[in-house]
DNA sequence: ACCGTAATAGGAGTTTACCC
DNA sequence: GGGTAAACTCCTATTACGGT
């Protein structure tokens, strides 16, 4: 396998081209030196070439000046030619030293060049990252999570898709780089990182009678509810809530989403529950009022999932540490507050 | 196998003693 | 006083050895 690729890509591993045809790489000598060849030998040698000086190339290259004599040493065996003689106090080049120069340089600098590659600046990084989330968090979170990574990372483009069915699949692929919500997903191709716990809120708009004084549990059942449900489910834990107190609502109207429920609440009798990130756009865009719900709800856990094999890529740690912040306890104060 | 420390070898520059 | 050779010093490369 490792032999293969070798042959592929003969160039990168010896200055002469023509000694490492596909004959050539067949060639026991080729086979022999491949296994003697270190690249660090000519990025050594660019040091002493540059230099002119076992000591400062050593000092270039951060290593002793015994051990870059040694390494003079094996660039000598490995090339067979002195590359470098006595000259007074310090060395001067051979003739085929000067002529691999050039090429030589070329080959550092690509060396350097591939080594950046490795660890992309995400000043200059363009790419897609692709987020699973529910609806609810993507209103609230898309705009400043993208914000905050266009301050770093202006050239990265985030594209957020509904929440499907939750696999591994997708992440273990790289189709989603990342799954957040209520995540049920576990083992050891998920990570996961808690974001925040989601409280429910209950939303009506502005003038609505219930907003009038305090809100009990009976009060709250008075008037006709908004359900938000994705597989269009009328009853949820808030109704299990209210029957433990002897209460049911009632439920006129089931939407998908929270985003339409609160909508739909802002401008009619209804009443919603959405989940508490939401509390900023029901203030600042649609002007409701906004109220701790009268019964006690379970959270729900807010989670972000990706798949270990992104675990040490810089721009996924990069996004994971952006949305955690945004989505932080302390963030999610603030944004209440402003809005 | 590779690295660093210490010792060694060798070349060049500087200093000093000696001779004219 | 000036030129020359020997001694000394400094710098650099290499090697031996032990540790990791």
């Amino acid at each position: 396998m490792t032999r293969t690729r070798a042959r592929e890509f003969p160039a990168v591993f010896t200055l002469e081209e023509r000694d490492c045809s596909i004959n050539a790489v067949r060639d026991n000598l080729y086979l022999s030196q491949m296994k003697q060849f270190d690249a660090n030998l000519l990025f050594a040698l660019d040091a002493l070439l540059e230099t002119g000086s076992v000591t400062e190339a050593a000092e270039q290259t951060g290593v002793s000046v015994p051990t870059m004599s040694r390494t003079l040493t094996r660039i000598r065996k490995l090339i067979g030619d002195p590359i470098m003689v006595q000259a007074g106090r310090g060395l001067v080049a051979t003739p085929q030293a000067l002529e691999m120069r050039a090429r030589l340089r070329a080959f550092v600098q690509e060396g350097r060049e591939l080594t950046q590659l490795a660890s992309p600046s995400l000043l200059d990084t363009a790419r897609t990252i692709s987020i699973r989330a529910d609806e609810s968090f993507i209103s609230a979170f898309a705009a400043p999570i993208m914000d905050a990574v266009h301050l770093v990372a202006p050239r990265l483009a985030l594209r957020f898709i509904s929440h499907g069915e939750e696999s591994v699949g997708p992440l273990r692929e790289g189709v989603v780089d990342f799954d957040i919500g209520d995540i049920k997903l576990s083992g050891p191709e998920v990570k996961l990182q808690k974001l925040f716990a989601a409280q429910f809120v209950g939303v009506v708009r502005s003038d609505h009678p219930l907003a009038s004084s305090k809100i009990t549990p009976k009060r709250y059942v008075q008037y006709a509810h908004i359900s938000a449900s994705r597989r269009g489910l009328a009853r949820g834990p808030i109704d299990a809530a209210l029957e433990e107190l002897g209460l049911k609502r009632t439920v006129s109207l089931s939407v998908p989403t929270f985003s339409s429920a609160l909508t739909i609440a802002a401008g009619s009798d209804l009443v919603a529950a959405v989940p508490e990130h939401l509390t900023g756009i029901a203030l600042k865009i649609y002007g409701a009022f906004v109220f701790p719900l009268p019964v006690r709800t379970p959270s729900v856990r807010i989670a972000l999932a990706w798949h270990p094999r992104f675990d040490r890529d810089a721009v996924h740690r990069f996004v994971r540490d952006t949305v955690a912040k945004v989505c932080s306890p302390a963030s999610l104060k603030q944004g209440s507050k402003h809005s």
